[in-house]
DNA sequence: ACACGTCGGGACGCAACCGTACCGTCGTTG
DNA sequence: CAACGACGGTACGGTTGCGTCCCGACGTGT
């Protein structure tokens, strides 16, 4: 009904950017602060300084409103990542891994929006797209690479490899929460180097008939 | 006052074990359920079957009933652990803790509470001890044997080992939840021990006047 | 200059939970 | 057998948050 009758929102009738962004911001704060579980919409608006209102009219519940700023602030970044060489692809993934869960916010979020993926599938699913999928691509492309230049044997299995690359430097950072002292990462890479080219020392041997 | 004039407590005015039981299991099962956050003390109740007054008398708060059935959950565990070699050891440490993940309560409190961990001081000093504390002791005497059999170098960085060692398993069972395949633990051996021992290969390099 | 229509903000009803006070029950002690 | 005293359960005020409704304010398009 009222088909095409109503004229486009103009003049005051229109979503102001600054006060979205400033919802954005509470939201990452509050999230960080006091968990997804804990998380208030009353709380981020006052945090945002603004009101409940100005929430509901961009989101329509807590879980749309922290997924799409999750995704949106998620998307959108690492760079091409081809260094030429699998120690240079490592360091130069550690470094942005490192760097990005330096931030004091993302440390919070990260972990505790995991944990609520265990439980919810909402967030599982938009995580899995978001974040282990494009994690699995670059691993995929990274492995792939190693192997064709020869640094790593053919059969490398990608998701074992993520696991042993993405697994050691979260759980220093996000979940111990220990500091990187001064060649942590560069020990880093020649340890995970090494096992990843070992990887697929042991499958292989003699006849084997591979049973459980 | 009154001091010495009670008589001990006696008859039906003592805590009835069963039901202490019976708020512990309730406990874990909505902690695994809603997470530390959305924890409420009703809820347990309910599950439990008992009042909250039942809790209240055991427990001073929040707080206390999780991380008193968490400890006493998360105690004594982990048998000797000393099986000659390095593969042996992890190998057999891997299957422990692959179990212990393996348990649906277990992988949802855990990471759940570490989650929590980074923003709760007492919930963080808790687990530092009950957990993480055991763990670098363990990872220390695992590294600690291995060096002595020289199957490490000397001067392996125990905390770096720990990271490499847990790393990788806990992002698979309790980040990613992929199922663990046939020969996976296998293969993780082989990888964990071969970055291990490439730990050290390259800090040390001509001279180096080692700071830090 | 006027009218339009959405905006942001405050207020409201509803629901859940916290922690405590009270009350009848029960089993041991003397 | 009687009295004691802590037990478990219900009921209660206070607090917090959710989601909605109504209001005046505001700026563009006619």
């Amino acid at each position: 009904m009222t088909s095409e009758k109503r004229r486009t929102p103009a003049g005051a009738a229109v979503l102001r950017g600054d006060i979205t962004r400033a919802i954005r911001r509470a939201l990452m704060q509050e999230l960080a602060a006091v968990g997804y579980g804990r998380l208030s919409i009353e709380a981020v608006a006052r945090r945002a300084g603004v009101s409940k209102t100005a929430i509901y009219r961009r989101w329509s519940s807590k879980l749309d409103l922290v997924l799409e700023t999750v995704v949106a602030a998620a998307g959108s970044k690492l760079p091409a990542l081809d260094t030429g060489t699998l120690r240079g692809d490592l360091a130069l993934l550690f470094q942005v891994v490192a760097h990005a869960l330096s931030h004091p916010l993302a440390s919070q979020i990260i972990p505790d929006l995991l944990a609520e993926a265990a439980r919810n599938p909402t967030i599982d699913q938009t995580l899995q797209q978001v974040l282990r999928a494009k994690q699995q691509e670059i691993g995929g492309r990274l492995i792939a690479r190693a192997v064709e230049r020869g640094e790593l044997p053919v059969g490398t299995d990608p998701d074992a490899a993520v696991d042993l690359i993405v697994g050691p430097l979260y759980w220093r950072l996000a979940i111990a929460r220990t500091p990187l002292t001064g060649t942590y990462l560069e020990t880093l890479v020649e340890s995970v180097a090494a096992g990843l080219a070992a990887e697929t020392a042991l499958p292989r041997q003699r006849d084997a008939s591979v049973g459980g």
